[in-house]
DNA sequence: TAAATACATCAATAATTTTTGATGTTAGGA
DNA sequence: TCCTAACATCAAAAATTATTGATGTATTTA
């Protein structure tokens, strides 16, 4: 059973919500994770093999880092035969982030 | 000296700026420091000892996650007094959160 | 079918962040 | 001036995250 918070504000924030914005700022909250939404927001869909020369990672840091990204809905993963393809998960992004880091984060949206 | 990262977008994204915004986002990304700014969102200005009984965490403990936020520059704080009186930064907090999320955590957004 | 490529996962370690309780500082009131 | 309230800060411990290197599993390719 979820827990309710008093109404604070003019939306009802449920504790529930803390704990899922939490999740998302900590999957933005590192430099290297930056760095991953960055590229993709360049690329559309890119494998990791491609990312692996183009950011300066040991494979399975990459692995990790991806996983996190994808684990808070930030990014999305596509199998295709061998390869892993990641884009971004471009609605949660907005509904994130301000339009000014849309600029630095999202694929032409300045 | 700065370390240029090539432009991997229509804007000039310096490594300087992915250490800005993981500060940023570090603060975010935990449910302690989100309830504190929702209830700053409510209250426009308030002292430590007003906060301290409505969240539930001892006095060292906020002055903590207070601290981290100041840092981040997503709350500002004024001493009157003995009291030390906070209040959100709301153009720092505009300019990277969503509308969206504004509504829950700035005043009047929505 | 054997080898290689493209990953994910795991367990151990390292690093960072958070929590706690104690102490320090400053301002105001008795 | 002494006492108290309202904080900040500090050091130690606890908890969480990140890194590393090794191993596992598909899927291709030779």
């Amino acid at each position: 059973m979820e827990k309710e918070i008093p109404l604070l504000n003019n939306m009802n924030v449920s504790a529930i919500d803390f704990e899922k914005y939490e999740q998302k700022f900590k999957a933005l909250a590192d430099q290297q994770r930056l760095q991953i939404i960055n590229i993709l927001a360049l690329k559309e869909s890119v494998c990791v093999c491609d990312l692996t020369p183009i950011i300066d990672m040991p494979q399975s840091k990459l692995s990790y880092h991806l996983k996190i990204l994808l684990e808070a809905d930030l990014i999305k993963k596509e199998k295709r035969g061998t390869w892993n393809y990641y884009s971004l998960n471009i609605k949660e992004l907005k509904d994130l982030l301000s339009n000014q880091l849309c600029c630095v984060f999202l694929p032409s949206c300045c």
